[in-house]
DNA sequence: ATCGTGAATGAATATTCGTTCAGTCGATTT
DNA sequence: AAATCGACTGAACGAATATTCATTCACGAT
């Protein structure tokens, strides 16, 4: 029976791993919740099911669970995006539409992280770490958008936007979407945002995607 | 000379709403250089040149002074779009063009106030608060928005879109460049946002709206 | 079974910060 | 000039909270 390890009662170790995979689900639960300013050790800790000083063992500080949280939250976004261009055999307007839609995959585009994410971008120091560590994640996403761009460019002689105006754009509108999400998500029920998005994404190119017909009455269930 | 109000050395007393003011534009200071959390009332009042105690004595508390900064950023906000908005004689597409363009005027547009407004979003409590005092405005904005979207709307009988799409897309548009200069201040120059936001308006209703031409090399100095 | 290792605990400590209030000082009145 | 008023001060207080560390306990090794 000793060598069985999960149907104890409670395991009191556990790798490594596993603890800070579960504190830092903790904090995100706090931040969403109580805003970074009220997320203090004990919430977070005690939201977790552990003790106070399991932070310093397995972190160093408060501080640096804060932006370890931030650096999991960049690259479940990175990793999102980067799956939806790394598919070799897609078109350019795929892969930009594929890009384009991935911030609102439901794994990222949710309540709890909208709201960390806006707690990290209100805090000056949240804002420098995230500038020092992440930027060169949005600098490569920016890249390849603007790429995407000025590859579809080529079928419209006459367009009167850059490809990294377009592509700005792009970007500025899906923020835009994020925040609005964040302060009134009721208002963004089931692919809403994905549809301002394809709207949008046919505004710039239309030779290359379909205006997706009116709200689809019963499409989706 | 004990009738010459400002030419002595310093005064102690001076009235409510000049002490209030003080406050507050030294809240602002503090929130975009330190975040929230690290806004504490020795830094506000050592900011302001005052003492610890005055904050309890012109705002109830330190909760209530960061309420009513909420509120003062927001009646900015709101008088610079409703003066975009109120003249009788402009059109219909001058007025949606003021109004979106007007998010973007220089007393409001402003990295420190930039970064005040993302703090608050990103503050739980502040969200609810945020959300029972703002969001007429935001509504009354919208409602605006819409109906003049709507009214262009008139001379695109082959629109595909409806102007609550429209005035949305343009919300989310200008809000996404609202968080892109406060992350990335340094990339927006001397009206790139306004001329971003005019080639969106032009993308929408081309009939009503010129496309600005290139940059414009040598234009406003 | 016993021991040694290190993960986990949580009470105690140190710090930070909002609020208070008795006292100070400048302006106005008498 | 003296008195009164009230805006303003800032040291002191106490509540909240991050951090520490001596102790406890589970588990694998012997």
């Amino acid at each position: 029976m000793t060598t069985e390890p999960q149907t104890k009662t409670k395991k009191r170790t556990m790798p490594k791993e596993v603890r800070r995979a579960q504190l830092i689900e903790a904090t995100l639960a706090c931040i969403a919740e109580l805003g970074i300013s009220k997320t203090t050790m004990a919430a977070v800790t005690g939201r977790a099911g552990l003790s106070m000083g399991i932070v310093s063992l397995h972190f160093e500080s408060k501080d640096n669970l804060l932006n370890e949280t931030l650096v999991h939250l960049s690259e479940e976004v990175r990793s999102t995006w980067a799956e939806a261009v790394d598919a070799p055999d897609k078109s350019a307007a795929e892969k930009l539409r594929a890009l384009s839609l991935s911030s609102f995959h439901p794994s990222i585009f949710d309540a709890t992280k909208l709201r960390v994410w806006f707690a990290f971008f209100g805090e000056a120091k949240s804002r420098a770490y995230y500038r020092e560590m992440v930027s060169s994640y949005d600098n490569e996403r920016g890249h390849i958008a603007k790429a995407l761009c000025a590859e579809l460019l080529q079928d419209y002689p006459e367009a009167s936007m850059s490809a990294e105006e377009i592509s700005d754009a792009l970007e500025f509108f899906s923020d835009g979407i994020w925040l609005n999400a964040m302060l009134y998500p009721e208002y963004f029920k089931e692919g809403h945002a994905a549809l301002q998005m394809e709207q949008m994404l046919a505004a710039y190119f239309p030779k290359h995607f379909q205006l997706p017909l009116r709200p689809a009455p019963a499409c989706t269930q």
